[in-house]
Parts: C-alpha cells; structure tokens; sequence
DNA sequence: CAAGAAATATAGCAATGGCTATAAATCAAC
DNA sequence: GTTGATTTATAGCCATTGCTATATTTCTTG
C-alpha cells in the first residue's frame, strides 16, 4: 500500500464514465460513415452495422437525440447535430490514431482493428497527442 | 464501403463483450491486491477502493460468486478462488504491461495509470505479446 | 455480558442497454 | 390508388450497475 492509493477510486471512476460515453461515440462515428457512404444513416442501416436488434439501435438514437448529438424525424433517417458531427470527426481521427500506434508497435492489423474499437474510448487527450508524437518521430 | 464491412458488426460486439468482462476484471485484480496487502478482503474495502457505494460492492461480489471467481461467507471477508486468483495475476500482468508500453511511447506516467485502467480490458493476448515484443526490443 | 458502534446484508429505486413481439407508417408494384 | 412488403416505433421483458435507506449481524468497550 504505496501513499497514493487514495488515487485508486477516482482511477476506477474515470474507466467507468469512459465507458459510459463509448456507446455515444460509437454510434456517432458510424452514423457519421453511413451518411458519407449512403447519403443517409437509416434506422436498419446503423442497427445491422452496430451488430443490434433494431429496437435496441432506436432506443441509443433516443440517447444521442437526448444529448444534443442526433436528430431524427419519425420514420425518416438520423441526422447528427453540428455537435454529433464534430464529436464523430474527433471519434474518427482517434481511432485511426489508435489503431496506427497499435500496428506501430507491433501488433497485426486484424487484430489492432477489432482492439482499437474499445480501446480508444480510454485514450485521453495527452496519450493521443503522445501517440501522434511517436508516430511522427519514428 | 470496402468488402470487409462485414465485420464491423462483430468488433462491436466484441468491445461490448469486453466491457461486460472488465468489471469483473477489476474486482479480483482489485481483491488479490488487498489479500496481499491487508491479509483479507473486507466489503467495506473493496467499496472504498472501487470508489462506489458498499451495496454496490456487496452486489458485484454476488456475481464473481456466480461466476466462480470468489467466495464469501456473509459477515466475513471475500476470498478469490483459485480461478479467480490466476484470471488477478494475469489481469494484474497485463495492467503492469499496458502502462509500460504506454510510457514507452511517451505517455506520462500518470496519464498512463488512469488510462491504462480502461485500456487494459481490451488488449487482445495477441496485442499483449506484440507490448511485451515491443518493450523487450527498445 | 450488555450496550452501542461498526460492518454487512437486504430492499427497493433508477438508468442503461440488450431482447422479442407487435403496431403503425412508409414505400413499391400493380 | 390499393395492397402487400418493408421499415420504424412502441410496449414490455430481463440483466447489469449504480444509488439510498434500513435491517441485521458482528465487534468493541465498559
Ligand atoms: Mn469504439
Ligand atoms: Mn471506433
Ligand atoms: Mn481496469
Ligand atoms: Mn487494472
């Protein structure tokens, strides 16, 4: 028991808010990607990407919409506000980030792919820039 | 859309799976450390240092009973079982390495510690061995 | 060994994130 | 423009993980 254990619990509560914003990021960063990729994110589209039930996708849509992230209009696709967009630009860029240290390092591809998707909700700020540092002076 | 969209679906599904199993994780890190500190695991403990509320930990313990990672008798301290002690070592091993790889690329140390408390949970053991590969050969 | 204090368990609430089943709305095709 | 297919919304279930309030047990102290 070293002197900075009073640390530990504020440690614990970080993981578990970075946890509670990762399902935000996710489906922001997609919807971000079908919109690019199809004109529009439709409600059946992020629901089969997300690897959910489409009730479920609604139910995280209402989420988003509650937080200022999405919008969406009854039976029409899911828009993000200029909030969602910004959060699903900065959700992109991290998980590039994320995954070239991780090939940096070593790790396959694959495997730094399927990684990556939780890891970068742990990534603060100062790591990322850590991480671009590396990968810039290598 | 490349041809691997495919898969996307099932790298959600394993970072939610991961998630599901973090807690877990951290609870019997969290008990082997104060086995080895204290000589037992007090509820009231194991709450102050999760940082939650003692029911809450009264409830998580529930589910490593379920899961055949702990023991308690009520009143009494909890006790990992000899699965769970082995899943505190290799999680424990895996924590010490995702802060070592993170200061090895320039991560401060104490952004590595709170960082590498979400991290941890999703490094693959094929991630872990390309970390350990990396750290050996600087 | 009897209080009173401290620790633990239990009850019950809320939010989140899954699911299935089904109602309602929209779209497509005739 | 109806109708049948498709899509979306809604209802209601369950498990998990937080919480507070309170009952119960154990410990400590006089
Ligand atoms: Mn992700
Ligand atoms: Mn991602
Ligand atoms: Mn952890
Ligand atoms: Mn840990």
């Amino acid at each position: 028991m070293t002197e900075m254990d009073g640390q530990v619990p504020e440690r614990f509560a970080r993981a578990r808010e970075a946890q509670s914003v990762a399902l935000l990021e996710d489906y922001v960063e997609m919807i971000g990607d079908l919109i690019a990729e199809l004109g529009e994110a439709r409600v059946a589209d992020i629901a089969e990407r997300m690897g959910v039930a489409q009730p479920t996708a609604t139910k995280a849509i209402s989420r988003l919409k509650r937080e200022g992230l999405a919008t969406a209009r009854p039976y029409r696709g899911v828009f993000l506000t200029e909030e969602g967009a910004d959060l699903a630009d900065r959700v992109r860029a991290r998980h590039r980030t994320v995954v070239e240290l991780l090939v940096a390092v070593g790790v396959p591809e694959g495997v730094a792919e399927l990684d990556a998707e939780g890891i970068e909700h742990h990534v603060s700020d100062e790591t990322l820039a850590a991480f671009e540092g590396f990968l810039k002076s290598r």
